[in-house]
DNA sequence: CTAACTCATTAGCCGTGCTAACTATTCCAC
DNA sequence: GTGGAATAGTTAGCACGGCTAATGAGTTAG
């Protein structure tokens, strides 16, 4: 029984693995026109506009990447002036990376906007291919967050 | 209901989104060291090991990049040695991509080992939460194969 | 026979991950 | 207090993998 529950879990990893890249890549594409920012960008500012501001490395581990890449992304966001950054009040060493009020309009004139592509095709589905999908995505977003 | 069913969705869109991304860049961060492929080149062989030789414009189509991105990634594994390219036998304009028994050997060798990392997290789910994500799986398949 | 189309490729751009090495700051032990 | 370890961020540089535009070769239609 562990043998075939293993088996049917590598099958299932490969399929989920399959799924999660071209969906990404599919995503990825999607970026509107007249948005410059890209998604990732878009995402950051999206977690900033949820929990306030954060430093470079809270933001590095909230997105699961090593903190040079959260550097250059921040950088791209200063330069576009949706985010601010000034230095921490009581460590020096630490930068406090805030959202603008441009990128807070951003994030909310985007908001529904940047999923269209996806709450379309959710909108399309069955309701209980979305409750399906509901699950999933905690369940995708734990096994991101593991180890 | 249609607003309702709309504003869940662009929740769910939201969610489905980010636990994608961060799942996508967790999975791609997890190449095996004794691997020299990349996660995408895998799957490219995978598709080959799967479905027989098939052109260059059909691997595009079937991974969802464009052409010149597909003949990037077919020419690493001819360098590689896992594929072989070829004349097509009638039109002289395609090129024709069949995996070699290299290419066989290591899809085979590979493909418990590949996924270990994924298919060890989720042997730890409850079994209800593994037959949610294989419900999903086939619908985040179907999602990036739309339009 | 020519014009239009298709497939693959080349060239080149861009985003975005990484590691290694460096600077500045803080913290701790003594 | 001071010297060394630890921590935060950055810089520099590499790799990968998308993309578009343009090109060449081959096919097909008129």
């Amino acid at each position: 029984m562990t043998t075939q529950g293993l088996a049917t879990d590598a099958g299932l990893a490969s399929e989920l693995r399959l799924a999660v890249m071209r969906l990404r890549r599919r995503l990825a594409g999607e970026r509107h026109p007249d948005n410059e920012l890209s998604i990732n960008q878009m995402g950051v500012l999206g977690v900033l506009a949820r929990r306030g501001e954060m430093t470079v490395g809270e933001l590095a581990a909230a997105e699961k990447v090593q903190p040079p890449s959260m550097t250059r992304t921040v950088n791209c966001l200063v330069e576009t002036g949706d985010v601010l950054k000034r230095p921490h009040e009581s460590d020096g060493r630490q930068i406090v990376v805030e959202i603008s009020e441009q990128g807070q309009a951003r994030v909310a004139a985007d908001r529904v906007r940047r999923d269209a592509w996806l709450a379309r095709r959710l909108d399309e589905l069955a309701p209980e291919d979305r409750e399906v999908l509901r699950r999933a995505a905690a369940l995708l977003e734990s096994l991101a967050q593991k180890d």
